[in-house]
DNA sequence: GTGGCTGCAAAACATTTGCACCTGT
DNA sequence: ACAGGTGCAAATGTTTTGCAGCCAC
């Protein structure tokens, strides 16, 4: 068994979900990719899925999906689609830029921006919990850019 | 006919829809809810336009409230729920403050913010277009939190 | 007159749930 | 053994669409 099925396993039985093969395989699937994709619909993962052979139904997908954001091992986005995407957490939260054109996404974390949040939330008498902000626009190079030609 | 829809009329007019009596029952409801209501959601405006026995189905409601954001009469927003909500564009584009507990939103622009957004989508080769920036936290002072109770 | 608008019902989607069966501990 | 997990199909909730008739221009 590779190093990684083996931190997959600890990592479920950490946050107290059973280790089932479903959520190793979802879970793997997402390490696997995520250099060519970071954020993922549950339709996309249930695809993937499918290529690979495996008998995950699309149900257990969503199930899954929700525990794994319960116990804070990925977050949901909302973009600006009716669809939610799911990425992966590893060390740091982080906001997004995406491209409207092509879809690309970069990631970025500002410190000013943070701090500012905090102090307004103050100002309001709220107790900042979590934040969620998105910078949509399009890419400036356009030979950069890959745009789908819609 | 009053003033208000006098003036809803032009703006029908300016921004080249046709004259019509959903249109205008809807721009007039929304207009005259802000002070209680300031993010509707579809449902929201259909059960308020049967309470006042307006003959305008739901679909009509969906369709206007589409075409109202694209000729920028109002915003759409997705907050952390499975359903948008509108808000009309009065001068001043905002962000918002939402209370997870009653439900409350304030609403804030910051200078600095956006001064930062521009210069980080800069440096990552975007041209910045629209933002969406959410802060979620909770009433610092409970009792001035109208706790919805779940 | 006619192209856009509307209401209704049906369709389309994403997501959740009920249930009988299976599996990890 | 049994609580929790799973697959499937059916249900749900929101939003969109097809279509026949209607209305603004």
């Amino acid at each position: 068994m590779s190093e990684q099925t083996q931190q997959n396993k600890e990592l479920l039985k950490n946050v107290g979900l059973k280790i089932t093969e479903p959520r190793l395989t979802i879970l793997a699937l997402m390490q696997d990719n995520r250099d060519v994709l970071q954020h993922f619909s549950a339709e996309d993962i249930y695809k993937l899925l499918l290529e690979q052979q495996s008998e995950v139904g699309l149900a257990t997908v969503y199930r899954v999906l929700n525990q794994f954001e319960e116990v804070g091992i990925l977050t949901r986005h909302l973009f600006d689609s009716n669809k939610a995407v799911f990425e992966l957490n590893y060390n740091h939260q982080h906001d997004h830029i995406i491209c409207k054109d092509c879809g690309k996404v970069f990631e970025f974390k500002d410190a000013e921006i943070e701090r500012r949040q905090k102090e307004i939330s103050q100002k309001h008498g709220i107790e900042l919990e979590k934040h969620s902000l998105y910078l949509y626009g399009t890419c400036s190079d356009l030979s950069s850019c890959d745009n789908k030609e819609k």
